[in-house]
DNA sequence: CTGAAAGCGCTAACAC
DNA sequence: GTGTTAGCGCTTTCAG
């Protein structure tokens, strides 16, 4: 029934070896036989065995996506550009998400090895790091980061800037006046050194950052509603949040709609990633724009490189964010 | 260097076929060979290669996800749902985007497939049938279908009831009074019975629908916006749009804007798949709402039964769509 | 130019 | 209770 290379080989009067031969277009083969196998695979619509031709050495042509959840716009996006670069190459690529839990990562990691991709491309926070660390270490599995970092372990890694990300958007706020400003971080690495920027301008500018005007959740609009409804019924209300993403900023505009507060005149907001949902929300979100697309390309292409041949250097890409202003910010009156 | 389960053999003192039997459950041994096995794995740090233990037929418990692209908000969301009830069953995903393009569905195909996934749910579009006909006939590969449909091909099959929420749209949009209803598609089969019982609800309220108010297009914000811009600026130009999904409504919005058209004052929008996009822009859009969270959980039910043993009928699944109106819809002045 | 044979890592009879 | 062995579908020396 299942139609295999020995069917193949048996239909067209040869051996498997030559079957293979052809298939792979290694060795040397008369153009007759050629025809005979290729009519033989052609007639009986035989499709090779990429897991079993894996087993035994070849390579996949196939690289693994992890992400922590597909349905965050910037993951997507991520995804997209990862998709199209490696498609360009010649590659596929199969996703999955982790949901930033242990056991997840750890069973996809498994099924994605042992599915034997001929590379890794993890844009997930990544908890259990050891595992990794053995993945390239020990199995030697080419391995890339993207929006995500882990300084413990020598990586290649592909960030944004995202200190500088956080300075932006408080130095902007700061330059609009606002003086009572909040901020809603999502519980990650890659927020810590947004949170600690924002601190750091905020000090520069000697203003205080009361404890209960830092707020840390998850990537969910539902959070960010929650968090902003929470910051907007302080007694001494922000005149401003830095939501440090788009989902987040996208909770923001509906709780402040909810309160009948005027975005941006009773309230700014300023997002983070650049999203569809930033063009879509309105008043449109000024934000800090991450090169996905770019990101994206160049994480396929450095993964390419270390699948050639593992470099004793990793490198380590910071690129750098900018600034959109639209329509979410305003001065203080 | 690569741990394998003659490595741990050894390591523990066993036979392979020993080591085999305390990772799968099978077979009895001695609770004491059992905890040196163990550690032995324990010690090696080994994990077991699903791929090869596949290759002898062994489940894989894990099932293949086709999307055309991830990145709308609508396919993402599917995914989550697929997911999430896959997590609970104990299977995990690995996803794959077609771009609705012939060649990576075929590509795609034959990677998950002798990845040997369990099973496939496919929610792309799908231009070449017999393929999927062939792994379902032939390969005996457990598929079923969501968000899409291939008529002539006897499948099992989740789906929102098309025309049912094409025709809610419609009279939606007729109650309020509108006359001049242009309406923008997306050029797949799902968007058919939508753009058909559209033209069904014009007839029997007796009006006419110019052809130059049918637009179809790709499902991106972009094409939205264009497509709007061109109704937009025609002489007899509409007073409301059935945008046949969100991310074509959102473009709509956008040229609306752009406009300095009103929504939903001047031209009321009417969008389907009630995703994130939905709930943020502003206004917030009036949509037609899919069960995602139903469709993915069933899906994959279906999917795990058809796994359990081919069921000699195939099942066709229509669920109920649902207007939701939010604030982008008035009735005409 | 072609084929025989070994073996990738694993499971599942079947012996002992 | 444990081990031997025969493959799963494929690639790859190595002979002929």
């Amino acid at each position: 029934m299942k139609v295999n290379i020995h069917s193949v080989a048996r239909e067209a009067g040869v051996s498997i070896a030559t079957v293979s031969k052809v298939i792979n277009h290694t060795g040397s083969i008369s153009e007759q036989t050629r025809k005979k196998v290729l009519a033989a695979m052609d007639k009986l619509n035989y499709h090779r065995d990429i897991a079993a031709a894996s087993l035994r050495g070849k390579r996949t042509n196939a690289i693994g996506l992890l992400v922590p959840d597909i349905s965050n716009p910037f993951y997507a996006d991520i995804a997209r550009s990862i998709e199209d670069r490696s498609h360009e190459l010649g590659f596929s690529v199969m996703m999955c998400n982790t949901d930033n839990d242990t056991d997840k990562e750890k069973t996809y990691l498994s099924l994605l090895t042992s599915q034997r991709i001929d590379g890794l491309v993890v844009a997930s926070a990544f908890r259990s790091t050891d595992l990794l660390e053995e993945l390239m270490e020990k199995q030697g599995v080419p391995i890339v980061l993207i929006a995500s970092e882990i300084p413990k372990l020598s990586i290649n890694t592909i960030t944004v800037d995202d200190y500088k990300g956080g300075y932006l958007a408080a130095s902007h706020l700061l330059s609009l006046g606002h003086k009572r400003i909040a901020i809603i971080a999502e519980n990650v690495r890659s927020n810590e050194p947004r949170l600690a920027a924002f601190k750091h301008a905020m000090q520069e500018a000697g203003l205080p950052v009361p404890d209960d005007y830092i707020v840390k959740t998850e990537a969910l609009i539902q959070k960010g509603y929650e968090s902003a409804k929470q910051l907007l019924s302080l007694k001494e209300r922000p005149t401003a949040i830095f939501a440090c993403n788009d989902l987040l900023a996208a909770g923001v505009i509906q709780a402040a709609k909810e309160r009948d507060l005027s975005i941006p005149y009773d309230l700014s907001v300023v997002g983070f990633d650049n999203t569809v949902l930033s063009t879509t929300t309105s008043p449109m979100l000024t934000t800090v724009s991450q090169p996905i697309k770019e990101m994206g390309a160049k994480v396929v292409e450095l993964l390419m490189q270390e699948m050639e041949a593992s470099r004793p250097y990793k490198e380590r890409l910071l690129l750098s964010p900018k600034l959109i202003v639209r329509q979410s910010t305003a001065s203080l009156p």
